[in-house]
DNA sequence: GCGACAG
DNA sequence: ATCTTGTCGC
């Protein structure tokens, strides 16, 4: 959907490959705000079948006012690359793609389980199908990939910089009162500070944002048969 | 070389 | 991620 070499969507060969591909596509990553009025945010979650080698693609489009289930689709696809830590979109990207070309409600924002930019290579998941799709994303991951953080105070809302090298590519954000912090980071089209203003807005009794939560829940549950 | 390591 | 039971804490 945007315009980036048409080359960057092959399906890598190697680990090295895919490699070369994230330090290709990291050139497209843009973490300014690049939005308009945010109504509808879909929430992606990948599940695994490991007895028949499938993964399942849940999404969910909800109402940000209202943290209410607009539609639902689940895509699956056989599971196409093995889990490399920093490598995870080779394996999770193409099952959300097709999901997301599914979906008839157009969201105006999308989370994803994983990380944006706090990516050794600066392309988590979140900013490769940020740049893949043209929608702006932010990564929602529930543990650390890259980079070093202080625990956050452990009131909902606290938070500190989530550090690489110097620069800070995230956000350790404690999500509700004694709890282990989430960590936000721009996927694509937006900064620091709106991700994690939109998690927040998500934000209810539960560790994990509505929209995220949910499709977990659906990764899980929905169509056990696949 | 050693340890870390999203989902 | 997934495999798994009871259990501690708000």
């Amino acid at each position: 959907m945007d315009h980036i070499p048409a080359s960057l969507t092959r399906t890598p060969e190697s680990a090295q490959d895919a490699v070369l591909i994230q330090w290709e596509m990291r050139k497209y990553v843009r973490i300014n705000d690049d939005f308009g009025t945010v109504k509808m945010i879909a929430g992606i979650d990948v599940g695994y079948d490991l007895q028949s080698n499938t993964s399942k693609a849940a999404l969910v489009i909800m109402d940000i006012d209202r943290l209410m289930p607009l539609e639902t689709v689940i895509a699956t696809d056989p599971t196409p690359f093995p889990y490399i830590p920093g490598l995870l979109s080779f394996r999770e990207a193409p099952v959300i793609i097709k999901a997301l070309e599914q979906v008839k409600k157009k969201p105006d924002m999308i989370f994803i389980d994983g990380q944006g930019i706090a990516h050794p290579r600066g392309l988590g998941i979140a900013s490769h199908i940020g740049i893949l799709t043209g929608y702006p994303s932010i990564g929602v991951a529930k543990s650390v990939l890259c980079g070093n953080y202080k625990e956050p105070g452990e009131k909902k809302g606290q938070s500190s910089h989530l550090i690489y090298k110097g620069n800070k590519i995230g956000t350790a954000l404690r999500s509700r009162d004694n709890v282990k912090p989430l960590f936000i980071s721009p996927g694509h089209k937006i900064s620091h500070e709106s991700a994690v203003d939109f998690v927040q807005k998500c934000l209810t009794r539960y560790r994990l944002p509505e929209p995220t939560r949910i499709a977990d829940k659906l990764s899980k549950f929905a169509d056990k048969n696949i």
